[in-house]
DNA sequence: TCGTTATAAATTGTATACAATGTATACAAT
DNA sequence: ATTGTATACATTGTATACAATTTATAACGA
């Protein structure tokens, strides 16, 4: 526990030390606090994450703070420079294509699973976390509505039963979590949020797999049309405006 | 450099001491010389790794061991169980079905990208794959032959320019690797690899989207049925047949 | 004989200590 | 002033040492 003497960033401090761990292991609760921490936004695009410093602040040694970063950089929301350090990424406007291309492709495939198969099981669960929506449709919190949406589409990968592709899904949640706290538009038409849902579990019951493939990629590229109403080029240089 | 007195499995000392790095860590050495055990098969479903007995076969620390070890997990390769070690995974024919659907959603996505698209300059670099395949036909050297097939794939998924599924694709690419290199039957048709394969270009290069998608899921299903000609429950109970 | 508890062995998890690498600063030479 | 070089500092990479957990083994009682 080396008390680093080192000037420390200011969020630093926000991040709880670890009094008894939850998980089995160590880092499996730093990597978690340190993920919470990104996805929310307080930790910030292009931020070095400095393993000593983190250390002293969770007050455990470099060792299980270095396996969290490595971790992380298995999610793709930090960058490991050799020799360098561990940095957050910062999200260019192609990365968000990138993102939500691939994310269109996995849940497509789910949704195709599932519509094939037409587990009436599969639908009522789905049904269920519309309904949660729909009962929130009035309501401005925007955490709570991440949380549901972000439920919903996971219910969907889980309910395809592929194992992989969840896996996949699972690792690219993080980096979409980010930009979607990040965006202040992306839930603009939050209102009609269980109504949209409703409509998509409707076509997957219907047991029309292509346009229930097609109306989930139509659903997640709606999504990142509403993200890119706000989308400033956060770590962009934005063309540098000379000085 | 403790010298443990454990008993160690054969395929231990086959593994070869780092003597000096070729990358920039040394884990990263160590990850590259499991992963190619694994993948050729002569490490094993189901192995025991102990972090003190490769340490010790490589010569390094138990912590460097450890960070590769991690990463293996990441791809899927060995399984790691808290405070009870790591494992090889068994592949059972679910898994083999997971593999080979998901990796056909992917590369159906790359050539989606690469066929609308549609830059010659791609269809040039394929080609030269499919020309080294041509004049291997007649070749019996199965270790050439999957390296030929996996650069093609690989040059695939990389073309797409898109690096997040590249990433993803890189990640699945040792769990392939591990089941073709344990079929004796996946290259039974190696004789017309190059035919097959340069048909597959052509469709890419005519812009049909949706018949060269078609056509990439049928060729990796066509490449599932051959594995599975072969294919003897490695781990799995063999249906209990009394007793 | 069976199950239960106690003890020891093996192995992983975590912390500390040291080495290597990269980065910035100060100073000299031109 | 600018470049090159040396030195000190910050940070990561690696090794060793200790603690905790699980598994195996043995002793014990019913």
């Amino acid at each position: 526990m080396n008390t680093g003497t080192t000037s420390a960033p200011d969020w630093v401090s926000t991040l709880q030390p670890i009094k008894n761990r939850r998980s089995a292991t160590l880092s499996e609760d730093i990597y978690a606090s340190l993920m919470k921490a990104i996805m929310a936004g307080k930790i910030g695009p292009g931020q070095h994450l400095v393993e000593l410093i983190l250390a002293d602040q969770f007050q455990v040694s470099r060792v299980a703070v270095r396996e969290a970063l490595r971790r992380l950089a298995n999610d793709g929301v930090v960058e490991i420079i050799p020799n360098r350090g561990v940095y957050t990424i910062e999200l260019e406007r192609a990365d968000i294509d990138e993102i939500f291309s691939l994310r269109a492709t996995l849940e497509g495939m789910a949704v195709r699973l599932i519509t094939e198969r037409g587990r009436r099981s599969d639908f009522a669960l789905l049904d269920e976390v519309v309904d949660d929506m729909v009962a929130l449709e009035n309501d401005r919190d925007r955490f709570a509505i991440t949380q549901l949406d972000t439920r919903f589409h996971r219910k969907l990968v889980t309910l395809s039963g592929h194992q992989r592709l969840t896996r996949v899904w699972d690792n690219l949640a993080a980096q979409i979590a980010m930009v979607i706290y990040q965006s202040s538009t992306y839930y603009a038409d939050a209102g009609n949020l269980g109504t949209r849902h409703r409509h998509l579990v409707q076509i997957i019951q219907s047991g029309a797999v292509d346009s229930a493939v097609a109306e989930i990629c139509a659903h997640i590229e709606g999504g990142k049309e509403n993200l890119l109403l706000d989308f400033n080029p956060l770590g962009e240089p934005d063309e540098n405006h000379a000085s």
